[in-house]
DNA sequence: ATCAACACTTACCTTTTTGTGCGTACTTAC
DNA sequence: GTAAGTACGCACAAAAAGGTAAGTGTTGAT
């Protein structure tokens, strides 16, 4: 019985698989305001609103939602305080610190040479 | 005169500054195909349907335009051979490759460890 | 007494993204 | 002669993402 089960030993994603979940863990991390939480808390651990007056651009309803789908998937550990008003500490687990770091190269990389990019594009404007 | 020239040199793009133009390339990059196609092309160069077929999901049109973003950013270069029927070669660029080795770390982290995080998603299924 | 701060949530609306299906121009295979 | 393969472009529609504004409940500051 139970044929779905104890199987998860050595499993690699595959994700050039529609189906394959590993795709919804690469949409999550990848997502607009995901990589910059990512980035922003492997700073350290942050409140919200210091995390929305970090992040330019991205509203609460987005930073909120963002934040969940990350805490969901055991990226990020929330912890409220029951004060008033309000306090709330966001970090990385483990997990997520890992995570963290593959983004943060990557984002290192743009962040050096994005202008190499910029005058490609421009180049390219006529295409 | 001139304030705003010839200071492109050791210029670093600020990711958290929501009007700095890295942002674009980051989206670019992090766009739900175009990190696939990275991959991909890291394995070598490919024709249009041969990147339709392996990344599966992607419809031609959405495959179509994230190629052409990605060669306009100068991270993919395009050849068309002029006979009939078409053939098409999509490759990476020096910069392309350069990006695309920290694309794939991050891919290679999300296959290796998926199931841990679907994990922890189960467990806080409850919140 | 009024207001800002905190960490959200909800409803509503706009923008962006994505998919679907059709057309193209020619060739090879059936 | 009919269909499939090639690499797209275009028009239309649906879906998803994102933004805006308002509300919550309490407290400390003005």
């Amino acid at each position: 019985m139970d044929e779905v089960r104890l199987n998860a030993r050595m499993e690699r994603g595959e994700l050039f698989a529609e189906r394959c979940p590993s795709r919804q863990v690469l949409n999550h991390v990848t997502s607009r305001w995901g990589v910059l939480v990512f980035v922003a808390l492997l700073q350290g651990t942050h409140r919200f609103s210091e995390l929305r007056r970090k992040i330019g651009g991205v509203s609460e309803r987005m930073l909120a939602q963002t934040l969940q789908n990350l805490e969901q998937d055991g990226f990020v550990q929330r912890v409220a305080y029951p004060v008033v008003p309000p306090h709330v500490e966001y970090s990385l687990t483990e997990m997520g610190q890992e995570v963290a770091v593959q983004v943060q190269q990557l984002a290192d990389w743009i962040e050096v040479n994005y202008t190499r990019v910029l005058a490609a594009a421009q180049v390219n404007e006529s295409v």
